[in-house]
DNA sequence: TATATATCTGTAAACGGTTACACATGGTGA
DNA sequence: TCACCATGTGTAACCGTTTACAGATATATA
């Protein structure tokens, strides 16, 4: 390994010089910068981020928090903030949570153990007193704790609009799928779509699920159809449980979207591959996991902690799982 | 921050006797543990792995270099990684690189300043020529290269399989879908498929495409159907191109899998949730991952660079893209 | 000419741990 | 009683950087 006293030494200067010429502070003749530079080609030398780290008590290296990096949308948002602090040459540890509390603090404890100098969190903040004594700021991304710094989308606008175009396009016996309990965004998507579906004329079935995945998801598209047979109209919570829907009815013989329509949540890339292509609320995913990464940053660099809460909008994608409009209006 | 000198402090002790309880080394008398154990939980005190990895020169942080986190398959394997390292309470840091040599070089550089005690790489081996001279162990993962520890799935034999099921079940205008030609792994699966195929007496197609991206998957499946409008089965490059021709046929008006048979690679999540589900050639990503991480921790612990190749095996996943064996057998 | 200021460089002390070494004590066997 | 060894603890050097401080020289200002 060579240090910063090989590089001294070959161009016959002091560590200080060099490390002058690293960070471009202080004063430097510029024949010697060339020549530190010179031996800093030749021995190819890299500073150690680690004793870097030690000395200024911050690293380059930043945390992520997903609940399951296996889950399709989570990869979207993590490239997403990936990408952004790339750019400015920051790198991510990161863990995947399953919304367990006791994964969650002890990859908060590695981050503080490497000097990590922020975090991004999507998880379910289950452990919210650890998140106040924090030496480093943090932003929650697809998640919405008071009076915290946050990225997310607009989920209750986005149930409005699911409940609207499930409504325009004629369904009269919708089935609203209410994801787990304790996810906010789950909540609010849920309450929006409630909240039209309340004041129109037409029927509804709430049901409960408690998960967002591919093992759970087949569970409760079966479930969905031995209690409400006659749906005519299905608002998933994600996308996930729309695949399954999707197959469930057309394993029942359903045609889609005549029989039924279905509408997803988040878009996430498979959506467009399905047959027929599901009609979805996008969620700007990639742009979200950028924004965060963006405000992580400049909370960073001001080192003050504004309150930012920034909300991105969601869009209906019309596909083939719901029907033209003018078929019904 | 509270030191290992508050520690010290409060205990009444030196930092060296703090260390020595801490990392369980040399004597140090039952009473003093005691007391140094209370300081410890009164402080809260926990130490900086920072200051740990520049004296020993080693981290816990190991590096994990994928292509691109969004293609559904790589979170099968990171999962199966990450997992395995937290029960040995190793960290991860990652990077997406596009099977882009300059992103690659970078995040290896990182690697490198970070003192990463080993690193697991499922990229194209672009550069090799680092990999060569760097001072962790590196683990392939879902790649071969000559002579270096790996972890794979037996893709040719991958490829056998798909073209003698496809065969068995009836179809005799086969097209075989040729992936990316810098990837090995799809190399193998090409050519155990053709190794059948030719053999047999069948009519085949080849068809090169050039990515495994949800984006240019459509657009293989159209350029399919256009030259190969009589194909009775596709033996897809992996699932996602899979999904994409199993759209496309269906699109077309063809009954799957009456018309044509699909067959995929990988198993991807969301392929028994698609409609009919898809029958495909399993890879079994998270182990595979599980195995890359027990492999590198091996490579770490006896600091010897054995050359282990693990070739896991791959299996037929029947689901509804193929006819049962009994209607033509 | 004297003094202030800008430019350039090096020495050494941090940063927070680990560990080689030294030293002290007490017990054991001859 | 002496030599030896096991036990217990502290001091200080070290890991590879950054930077405060000091010292040297050159240039500008009065």
């Amino acid at each position: 390994m060579t240090t910063i006293r090989d590089v001294a030494k070959a161009a016959g200067v002091s560590v200080a010089t060099v490390s002058r010429v690293l960070n471009e502070t202080g004063y430097v003749h510029d024949d010697t910068k060339k020549r530190v530079h010179a031996a800093i080609e030749s021995l190819h030398y890299s500073p150690n981020e680690v004793a870097r780290s030690l000395y200024r008590r911050k690293s380059r290296l930043i945390g992520l928090l997903l609940p399951d990096i296996t889950n399709p949308f989570f990869p979207l948002l993590a490239r997403g903030a990936e990408d952004e602090m790339r750019l400015q040459d920051y790198r991510i540890i990161f863990g995947n949570t399953d919304e367990n509390a006791e994964k969650e603090r002890d990859y908060i404890q590695t981050f503080q153990q490497n000097n990590v100098i922020g975090m991004i969190s999507m998880t379910n903040n289950l452990s919210m007193n650890i998140y106040k004594k924090l030496s480093f700021p943090v932003v929650f991304l697809d998640r919405t704790p008071a009076n915290l710094p946050s990225v997310f989308a607009d989920g209750k606008e986005g149930g409005r609009i699911a409940a609207r175009e499930m409504i325009k396009r004629g369904s009269r016996r919708i089935t609203l799928i209410k994801g787990p309990a304790g996810i906010q965004t789950a909540k609010d998507r849920f309450q929006g779509a409630l909240e039209v579906l309340s004041s129109a004329n037409v029927n509804f079935y709430v049901m409960a699920t408690s998960s967002f995945s591919f093992q759970d998801a087949e569970r409760w598209a079966k479930e969905l159809f031995e209690k409400y047979a006659d749906t005519d109209g299905v608002i998933a919570s994600n996308d996930i449980v729309a695949t399954a829907v999707l197959h469930e009815a057309l394993r029942t013989g359903r045609s889609i979207p005549a029989d039924l329509q279905i509408i997803g949540f988040d878009d996430v890339p498979h959506s467009s591959l399905l047959f027929p292509p599901l009609s979805t609320i996008r969620q700007p995913a990639y742009e979200m996991g950028k924004e965060a990464a963006k405000l992580l940053i400049k909370l960073i660099e001001n080192n003050q902690l504004h309150e930012v809460n920034i909300r991105l909008p969601v869009s209906f994608i019309e596909r083939s799982t719901t029907r033209k409009v003018d078929e019904h209006g």
